[in-house]
DNA sequence: ATTCATTATACGATATGCCGTATAAAACTA
DNA sequence: TAGTTTTATACGGCATATCGTATAATGAAT
């Protein structure tokens, strides 16, 4: 299964799971960062554009990383993401 | 190879690199996005952090996504060079 | 229901991105 | 070379993200 995001909603519901599954809280994670908690929120929320710069931070403090591709065609079903 | 993007510079080249490959100068694409050339430009050259607003607009009009994963272990040692 | 941890929201202040416009620099092409 | 397209950079002004700090709401567990 690939999480793929095309919307900051989309980004932001990721970061929360990979965030989860390292079982960090979001001022842990902020600590890690430099961030703070309220701006982690707000990433994971989806609610504004956040910077370029925080999600960098964010996904290097949870070993992650970014992957850019041309769209996946409509043959990605609904059902192969659950 | 996979195009892996870590740092604003990687996401830059990425961009770059797919916008070419449609044949689209910076000018067209600003057109295509409401964004400004000068907008596109920094982004390209990754020189300041922007928004991830910013981000997925180009994205969409280029017909690409993002994909958030974990960091693939091969790759780490040449990205640190970054 | 109460407590404790976690997450969401609020305030003014500061930093930075994007805008419009414009020009300069580079890269192609004839 | 000169001319054309493309890309990079500059300015003031506006919009917005993040800051620090703090509090309110939610969730989890006993």
């Amino acid at each position: 299964m690939e999480p793929i995001a095309r919307t900051p909603k989309q980004i932001g519901a990721e970061i929360r799971r990979y965030r989860r599954r390292k079982k960090l809280s979001q001022t842990e994670l902020a600590a890690k960062t430099k961030l703070r908690q309220a701006t982690i929120s707000t990433l994971e929320k989806g609610q504004t554009g956040t910077q370029l710069r925080t999600l960098i931070d964010i996904l290097a403090a949870l070993e992650l990383e970014l992957v850019i591709r041309p769209r996946s065609s409509a043959s990605k079903k609904i059902e192969d993401l659950f």
